[in-house]
DNA sequence: TTGTATGCGTTATCAG
DNA sequence: CTGATAACGCATACAA
């Protein structure tokens, strides 16, 4: 078990100084060539790494960032990491992933733990807990801190950052509309609770594009959801109570439940009723009928996301206003729907 | 934007010494009940948090472990890394997660930046492409370094070290079995290429089970896929040479997808075909009709192999041999098999 | 061309 | 009870 070898070490064993074998491993033309080759020969054979904690605290800044997402068990976060992943690692830095399970006190704890010298910056999509209490404290302090923050996808008005998002209304607004060319009139809605700004937004878009397409609203076609454990009661409720020819999921869940639902109840898809699911993943993919999507372009999203942060962190220029970026969605058509 | 304060600038503001300053903080008893809430008091009040990287450098331990994976986009990845998340957290730990994208040069290059101070001890799952390669050095050097390092499912005999494994072979010796019990005669594997361990120890159970149940083997009835973009083209190709009753998958997704196609060609499911798929995610739960799977754990085996790895990072007991330890797997029953 | 000293933020040892 | 100093591993300004 041969320990990792240090800087201090390799100076004694050559003989020379400390700061010699330092200025020698970094080819300075201060050192002798016949030194820079003796030291990067010895350095070679034990296999000397510098310490990067050594390194960080010298040098004010660790390479590394944070992502602190809700959950990470969503084929939609998994994309965004990849994104981030790819784009961080390809710019030199590391990335850290942390949970926080949709709970407010475990995102505190999460950025207050990395914030302490861990990280250079933050990549953040808020908990629903955190979306709930509207509590932000704790982004305030990192960023008061000089430490840049870029949130995306579940973001917040109430705090100056850069920001990336879907344009969430936009694209349920492009979704519906696709339902009423392709001879949909009575669509259901199945929705998260208000305060995720995503579901909201969604709602939003839902509900102007049957505006403009003069179809007038009927509340008992929203169905809102909070939690995942309520998602079947509510689904059978609404094909119990209402007639409806297509559904909208802001959620690829949601669509694929309640495609399932009407499967079962005899319903010939698309034909008599069609479906739409937000968030491409692999339900949408494998579902049977496939299932067409709002494509969000999770990987793009985590790569611009990155750089956005990346870019921050090495750039002085701290003039320069923050940003929000908005990743165009698209819909890729499958099986549950008609063609247009 | 007040920067992080130190606890240089609180024993400056205060007029004591930095050591004073330290020694209050952790409330020792050396110092004045006064000086110590005096302190307390000042530290509060700026928010003062001690630098961990400091804390790392000094201490040498960085209370941070790393996690590699090939892929994140895999619902089973997903739930060991939410259980290591869990257990990690729980015992003081963060986790920083590395994705190798199942490619070796990025695994060597993960480890390489990780075990230069980062962290204290490494969970790995191992890539395609060292799985095939069969280089391990980079796992024999961390090793040597005596950095402890925890395998978990995908791991290799070649190697010493503490392991996290499923029972392969007998998961898919008991699923077969219960096709079997189910009535079901020529049975269908799709499987993965050979190299990859896990792969080849599930054909060996649908093997044994065959022998065991006195059903000769059918070499046509392996269908062994090593890129996802064959999987169609090979199921199809089963479909269109071969009679058969049941299909088991190595993973949710071959089970799916064969599934569909049963689907497609008007065959009855379960009674006329059966399936069972590996790896119980989101796609079996969701699918049409649901799947039967083998449930392999992966949260629970996330939280041991982080509790192993954790256990041997605070042990000094460097006497302990190397534990292998394996994680049982169960059945749980859906629409897509008959009741035994 | 090489070496010495200092500092990054913290804790621990030892002296006062 | 308090404070000075060394040490963790490294880089660098400055001295030789």
């Amino acid at each position: 078990m041969k320990k990792k070898i240090t800087i201090k070490e390799i100076a004694r064993e050559l003989d020379v100084s400390i700061s010699t074998v330092s200025k020698a491993m970094s080819n300075s033309s201060e050192i002798s060539k016949d030194t820079i080759e003796k030291v990067q020969a010895f350095a070679k054979l034990y296999n000397y790494k510098p310490n990067n904690i050594a390194l960080s605290l010298k040098n004010k800044k660790t390479k590394n960032i944070a992502v602190i997402i809700p959950e990470i068990v969503h084929h939609f976060f998994t994309l965004i990491i990849s994104g981030i992943e790819k784009k961080a690692n390809e710019l030199g830095y590391n990335v850290i992933v942390c949970l926080s399970n949709e709970s407010f006190d475990k995102e505190v704890i999460n950025m207050e733990t990395m914030a302490n010298g861990q990280i250079d910056g933050f990549l953040l999509s808020l908990s629903k807990e955190t979306l709930l209490k509207k509590d932000f404290h704790h982004l305030r302090e990192v960023i008061n801190q000089g430490m840049p923050l870029v949130m995306f996808d579940r973001t917040s008005d109430e705090i100056y950052c850069d920001k990336i998002i879907i344009d969430d209304a936009r694209a349920s607004y492009n979704a519906i509309q696709h339902l009423i060319y392709s001879g949909c009139q009575r669509i259901a809605l199945i929705t998260t609770a208000d305060y995720i700004s995503i579901g909201k937004l969604r709602t939003q878009g839902y509900v102007n594009a049957l505006y403009d397409a003069g179809i007038e609203l009927d509340e008992n076609l929203i169905v809102k959801v909070d939690k995942v454990e309520e998602l079947d009661e509510k689904v059978k409720h609404l094909f119990d109570t209402e007639k409806f020819d297509a559904v909208f999921g802001v959620n690829e869940l949601y669509a694929v439940v309640a495609m399932r639902e009407a499967h079962n109840r005899g319903f010939k898809i698309p034909q008599e009723m069609s479906f739409i699911g937000f968030s491409d993943g692999i339900l949408s993919k494998y579902s049977y009928p496939t299932l067409t999507t709002v494509i969000q372009h999770g990987f793009e999203m985590g790569e611009k996301a990155a750089k956005m942060l990346i870019d921050r962190l090495e750039t002085n220029d701290d003039e320069s206003s923050f940003k929000t970026e908005v990743i165009k969605t698209s819909i890729l058509e499958r099986e549950s729907t008609k063609p247009i």
